[in-house]
DNA sequence: ATATCTATTGAGAAAGATTATCATTGCTGA
DNA sequence: TCAGCAATGATAATCTTTCTCAATAGATAT
C-alpha cells in the first residue's frame, strides 16, 4: 500500500493546514474506498457515518484542499459532477473506461500516449503537462445486451 | 465546404422535426462559426444578433435536438458548460489541446488510438464505441510565460 | 384563404452541483 | 485565561441546464 492513511495525514500535516477531526474521517473515507472515483456527495454520505455533523461545505472545501497539495485528482467524466481519484506516488499513467450502460468506471494502465505528447509538442507549439483519455462504450458485463 | 448551411438544412428537415426560424438561426451562427467550441450562452449571444427574440430554452433545445441527429457533437472540457462542434462528414478522429493560461481550444488530427482500442477489447473485454483525449498545457503563445 | 391539429416557442420556475457568506467554534501559543 | 485566527456548519447565492405551461406558429386538409 502506497498511499494508506497514515502517509496521507502526513501529506496533509505540512503546516499550512490544520489536521482536524472532520478533515481526518475525510482521508479515512478516501483511503477506504482508494478504488472507486466517488463524487463529493458519495463521499460526504460515507464521512458522515464517521462524523455524522460534517457539513457539506467542509467537504468540498476540504478536497479542494486535497486537489491543491495533489493528494487527490479531480476528474470529469461528464455527468455533471466531479469525481475524485487518490494520486499515487509513482505516476502510473492510467485512462478510464466509462460503461455507457451501467455507468461503471474502470481503469487501464497505459504509456502510449508519449509519443503523441511529442507530436503535440513538435507540430503544434503545444506543451503538453497533462493528458486526459476516457473510452466510452460497453464494460464486458454489458456489451451483450440489446438496450 | 462539407457541411455548409444548406446541408444542415437537409439534415435536419428530415420529417421528423419542423424548420422554424429559430432553427434555421441556429444552424446559421454554428455554420458561421465552425472552428470555434461554442458554449450554448455564446450561440446565444449570436443567434440574437440575427433572431433577438429568441429563449434560451429554445437554443439548449435545438442544441439536443441537433445533438440526437448528429449534426453536433457535445463535448465537455471541463470548464462547467457543455461546448457543440459541428460533426464533419469524414469522421476524422481528432483531439483537443486545452491552453491553462488562455483556455483556447485547438484540434490535433490523429488516429493512433485504434492500436489501443483494440488492446482494451483484448485485454478488458470493453468495447469502445468512442474516446475523448485531451491535452492540457501551454499553447504556442502561452507557454514562454511565467504565470 | 380558413380552420384545425400539433409541434414549437418564450418566460420563468426548478433542479442539481458547487461556491460564497457569516456568525460561531475550537485550537494554539503567549 | 485570553486573544487571534483558521476551520466549521448552515444557508444563501450562483451557474448551467431542464422542466412546466400557456401562447404561438407551421403544415395539412378543407
Amino acid at each position: 500500500m502506497d498511499s494508506d492513511y497514515g502517509k496521507l495525514l502526513d501529506k496533509l500535516d505540512t503546516g499550512k493546514y490544520k489536521v482536524t477531526r472532520q478533515r481526518e474521517a475525510i482521508l479515512q473515507v478516501l483511503c477506504d474506498h482508494k478504488d472507486e472515483h466517488m463524487s463529493a456527495e458519495e463521499i460526504y454520505d460515507r464521512v458522515r457515518e464517521l462524523y455524522p455533523d460534517i457539513g457539506l461545505a467542509t467537504i468540498y472545501r476540504t478536497l479542494d484542499i486535497l486537489t491543491d497539495l495533489h493528494i487527490l485528482h479531480r476528474m470529469d467524466f461528464g455527468d455533471g459532477r466531479a469525481r475524485y481519484e487518490l494520486v499515487q506516488d509513482k505516476p502510473h499513467h492510467h485512462h478510464h473506461l466509462i460503461c455507457l450502460r451501467c455507468g461503471s468506471i474502470s481503469e487501464v494502465k497505459d504509456d502510449l500516449l508519449y509519443q503523441l505528447e511529442e507530436t503535440v509538442d513538435r507540430e503544434h507549439g503545444f506543451l503538453v503537462v497533462d493528458h486526459r483519455l476516457q473510452f466510452l462504450g460497453y464494460c464486458a458485463n454489458c456489451r451483450d445486451f440489446d438496450s
